[in-house]
DNA sequence: ACGAAGATTGGCT
DNA sequence: GCCAATCTTCGTC
């Protein structure tokens, strides 16, 4: 099947757990400094906005960093974590619902050599692109994308016709929020149970 | 203005 | 398994 970029009508969705669980299989293009590096992904994680402790956007905090999250979905949003890794998430719902997914693992397709590079890697192996900081290493993404339209000409989400059934999805608590209290154990992680690309535990 | 903590990773023991 | 790296953000003084 011919790729389909994934239409901004997908993003509005107000269900940021079923958009969380349709990205997995989906194929993330990233055509950075005119070269493609293509990954589909495996591995997402859901944040619900003002609800959500685990948020940035939680009890409708505002502030420079989180106003991309405010926007309409079918942007990315991208920040720096620990002063060293770019994490992206994908910003959904309508806007001024700030809710987000965040992008945990790829499986790399295209653009091998030039992500090996990017990570300062000689071989791939399972590490290549699984974290939310490896991946977007690997992809060539920065802060500098934050805000950018999902379905503009650097960074889209592509539909190749992968069906993933809910058989096939993993659901677990999510990874390094212990801080959000009672939010920490809800079942908003969501993985390709058969990859071997996903992040690993510590 | 100051300081603590963070949606992580890689290297060393 | 443990810990340093590194810097922005945000709450508090």
């Amino acid at each position: 099947m011919k790729p389909v970029i994934l239409s901004p009508d997908f993003y509005l969705d107000e269900d940021v757990l079923a958009i969380s669980q349709a990205l997995l299989g989906k194929f993330i293009v990233s055509q950075v400094g005119n070269q493609r590096t293509v990954g589909m992904i495996v591995e997402t994680e859901a944040y619900r906005g003002p609800e959500d402790k685990a948020s940035h956007a939680y009890n409708g905090r505002h502030t420079a960093r989180t106003k991309t999250m405010y926007l309409p979905g079918g942007v990315a949003y991208v920040y720096l974590c620990y002063g060293l890794h770019h994490l992206l998430n994908v910003v959904t719902a309508p806007a001024n619902t700030p809710h987000a997914v965040l992008i945990r693992a790829i499986e790399p397709i295209e653009g091998l050599p030039l992500m090996l590079k990017r990570r300062n890697l000689m071989h791939a192996h399972a590490r290549l692109t699984a974290g939310p900081g490896a991946l977007t290493q690997a992809l060539g993404i920065t802060r500098q994308l934050d805000a950018i339209p999902l379905t503009g000409s650097l960074l889209w989400i592509e539909e190749r016709g992968i069906k993933v059934s809910k058989k096939e999805i993993l659901v677990t608590p999510r990874i390094g929020i212990d801080y959000a209290q009672e939010h920490r154990d809800l079942p908003w992680r969501f993985c390709l149970k058969n990859s071997p690309w996903t992040s690993k535990r510590r």
